[in-house]
DNA sequence: TTCGATGCAAATAGTTTGCATTCTA
DNA sequence: TAGAATGCAAACTATTTGCATCGAA
């Protein structure tokens, strides 16, 4: 399958619009389609693609991993969602919002925070200027310690 | 296994210095523990578990895969080692040098470049002050685009 | 002569892929 | 009705674990 490429990052502010955006770039509305979209809409938080084939612990009818994976990845190529991930932990897929400029997470509790704009071009500042590169944070967040988890041995 | 818990990063400056460090600590040197150390020392940057046993691209005998990850394992817990992740990649291994206070990796390429001491700091005081997390750029580095791939489409 | 360490095989988690079938547009 | 998307099974990568055997101290 080829999608068109992503223009830029939408916030999907409702189900409908969402439909729309599949619509507009000549994808298909499947059930399948819509119930990954539905889980996310109703989702408290990121997610893994488990818990979205799980139909979001029962709440939704259970649905097939494999085809899970295949939306999140089309939904994710136009701009519809984002996914990252903590450590080791499976990757987690939330709606794609004009907030998120990054994440921190923490490897032993897996609390996750999204980071404004500001915090992010801070960090990309003193990474530019130390070596060159330029932090996709969205994507791939630091991982740290959250404050509770911060003096836990292990 | 049981092993004492690491006190410090050390430096193992040469092959003996580890050799001693190991008895120190009441481990055996086996023989699939020293191909591993010095494969370590052989090797230019970090490497895989898969590379240390393939022996090094041939340069040592191969050994087995799960006594590798064992043995990187011991060897982390006690400070002779570092191990850090690229994106979705395999782990990458390397000695621990007190000059690591953290790492950059290229998402595209697996480029990956250590992070000075100052630099860490402040990255770690942008996110202590945004949200309390305190990062740990040894263990999970942050990832981006290095100048190379920086403008590279995918 | 112990008990730590090994090597093999099998299990695991997370994700992707092949393919025949189904269903949207 | 064409071809996009599905669902199932199987493959895959990175890593861990069980267990009988081996070997360093």
């Amino acid at each position: 399958m080829t999608v068109p490429h992503e223009t830029r990052a939408l916030a999907p502010a409702s189900m409908p619009a969402a439909i729309t955006t599949l619509r507009v770039r000549g994808l298909r509305v499947s059930s399948a389609r819509r119930l990954v979209l539905e889980a996310l809409f109703a989702a408290d938080g990121p997610v893994t693609a488990e818990t979205i084939a799980a139909g979001l612990d029962g709440r939704f009818p259970s649905s097939d991993l494999a085809s899970v994976y295949r939306n999140l990845d089309t939904l994710e190529q136009i701009g519809l969602v984002r996914h990252f991930h903590v450590a080791h932990g499976a990757g987690l897929y939330a709606l794609a919002t004009k907030h998120q400029a990054g994440y921190v997470a923490c490897e032993r509790c897996g609390a996750h925070l999204p980071l404004d704009t500001g915090t992010v071009a801070q960090v990309a500042a003193v990474l530019r200027e130390a070596c060159g590169y330029e932090p996709q944070l969205v994507h791939f967040p630091v991982i740290g310690r959250c404050p509770e988890c911060r003096h836990a041995h292990s």
